[in-house]
RNA sequence: UCCCCAAUAGCUCAGUCGGUAGAGCGGGUGGCUGUUAACCACCAUGUCCCUGGUUCGAGUCCGGGUUGGGGAGCCA
């Protein structure tokens, strides 16, 4: 129940089972049994309304439910934390086991789930496969600052060798700890299945405190064999104008409720990148815009120096004005696994930018060149030795390949218009916050 | 991790020059013949985040801490 209007003659009971934004209209009269006791229902409470659904005399609904009987399941209290009024999201985040009770976070969560099921109809219709990478990983290359350690040892008196802690008395016989992408794995699947993605959790012990980012967040990586960097530009393309298709029509009320509530002009915004086909700028046009823009920057603009969010937002809202994908990327700036370039000095890496947000999507076609990439690994101190079965791949039908990844938590921020990643997760994970 | 801001009623906030606490919403009570986060009247809200200091006197000024938020870095 998410109020009670209460007349002598009549009542009226907003009641919403999660299903959609809209609550029923339930009107109770006074001859009703126990018409006092639904007058004094609080916000909160659980009923069941046996009754007649028929038009709506009034306007603000089609239909309502005349009540013949109700049935209090769980009664709500007045210390009930929820009121019928406007709530801040920092206060509600404080209370996430009721917030999806609220008309925001059932909007967000029905946007989510309905997302995760466009990712997933999306890559079935073109014949991907969807395989589940592992959580737990022994895979450290992406540096192990930044991993959750996954341990049995006795945290007070672990087992010691030469003084270190021993792994290898560990449950696994090495460090372990939670992934922070399934790509190199789905790159070894790549090359059996062709297509295939991957979507699941990934974690990272990063100290951020930011808006954007959280320790444990869900991730779309696809990954093609016999893709080059156009092909995968083609499909994130795809990929992220569907998504915007669906939740206009598939969640057409929870975006006008986005529309309305959260921020002014997103059914516009969403609707043209919809219909417009994205841009291609290399890396090195781009330095140029920059360098000859009449604005001054906080960050530096240089060829070989990264760019930063201002820069982002500056091609792609005012050079580009609208979705513009940045290609061949310095190699000194990106991963060790992007396929280097013919002129050896820039990777075929890509990233997607668009307005209000900046980078969304990054991909590169990988380095399927085993001498190549070897010598990439040594270049950034990366023991080839722990990646031996990455690197088999490249011994035998080694397949040029390209995929890209998407943070699910960063999409559903872009098409619903919500400004916190604490906000769009059900049980948010973030340094010191780990409740619920 | 760094920089900045904030913390006052259940919630959202105001609080002037340092002089002993306010509003709206929510709640309670009553009223109302169909409402739309109903409306009208009345009633009660309190460890002013914690701690130390300055002062005759601190919600207000200063130091330390805690928590939250914004930005940056890292990135998705």
């Amino acid at each position: 129940m998410r109020s009670v209007r209460a007349g002598r003659e009549v009542a009226f009971i907003a009641l919403n089972d999660g299903s959609c934004l809209a609550s029923l209209q339930v009107v109770a009269e006074a001859g009703m049994a126990g018409f006092d006791e639904v007058c004094r229902l609080g916000t909160g409470s659980a009923v069941v309304v046996h009754g007649v659904l028929r038009p709506s005399p009034a306007a603000g609904q089609a239909v309502e439910l005349a009540a013949e009987r109700v049935e209090v399941i769980g009664p709500a209290d007045d210390a009930y934390p929820l009121q019928k009024k406007r709530h801040s999201f920092e206060y509600l985040r404080t209370v996430a086991h009721l917030r999806p009770r609220t008309n925001t976070f059932g909007a967000v969560f029905r946007l989510r789930s309905s997302l995760a099921q466009a990712v997933h109809r999306f890559f079935a219709e073109r014949g991907f496969l969807y395989v589940q990478t592992p959580i737990i990983t022994a895979n450290d290359c992406e540096g192990a600052g930044e991993l959750f350690r996954v341990t049995v040892l006795d945290p007070d008196q672990p087992p010691r060798c030469n003084g270190k802690v021993d792994f290898g008395a560990d449950f696994f016989g090495q460090p372990t700890g939670l992934t922070v992408s399934g790509q190199l794995e789905g790159e070894l699947f790549a090359q059996a299945f062709t297509d295939i993605y991957t979507f699941g959790p990934t974690f990272r012990a990063e100290n951020s405190n930011t808006a954007r980012h959280a320790a444990e967040f869900w991730m779309i990586e696809p990954e093609m064999a016999f893709a080059d960097l156009m092909d995968d530009a083609r499909l994130a393309e795809e990929f992220f104008r569907y998504l915007c298709r669906h939740v206009l029509e598939d969640c057409a009320e929870d975006m006008a409720f986005f529309d309305a509530q959260i921020e002014k002009g997103l059914l516009e915004r969403v609707r043209t990148v919809a219909e417009t086909s994205f841009e291609v700028m290399e890396y090195s046009e781009a330095i140029g815009h920059l360098e000859k823009a009449p604005v001054s920057f906080q960050f530096p603009v240089s060829w070989g120096l990264d760019l930063q969010s201002e820069h982002e937002r500056y091609i792609t809202e005012r050079v580009v004005g609208g979705p513009v994908f940045l290609i061949n990327y310095p190699k000194d700036i990106k991963a060790f696994y992007m396929r280097l370039n013919d002129d050896g000095r820039t990777v075929a890496a890509m990233d997607l930018l668009v307005p209000k947000v900046g980078e969304i999507i990054g991909g590169s076609q990988r380095e399927e060149r085993l001498d190549l990439l070897t010598g990439r690994m040594a270049g950034v101190g990366i023991d080839p030795a722990s990646l031996w079965w990455y690197l088999e791949t490249r011994r035998w039908g080694s397949t040029p390949h390209a995929g890209f990844g998407l943070g699910f938590e960063r999409l559903i921020m872009y098409l619903s218009g919500m400004e916190n990643i604490r906000d769009v997760i059900p049980f948010p994970r973030t340094p010191r916050h780990a409740e619920f």
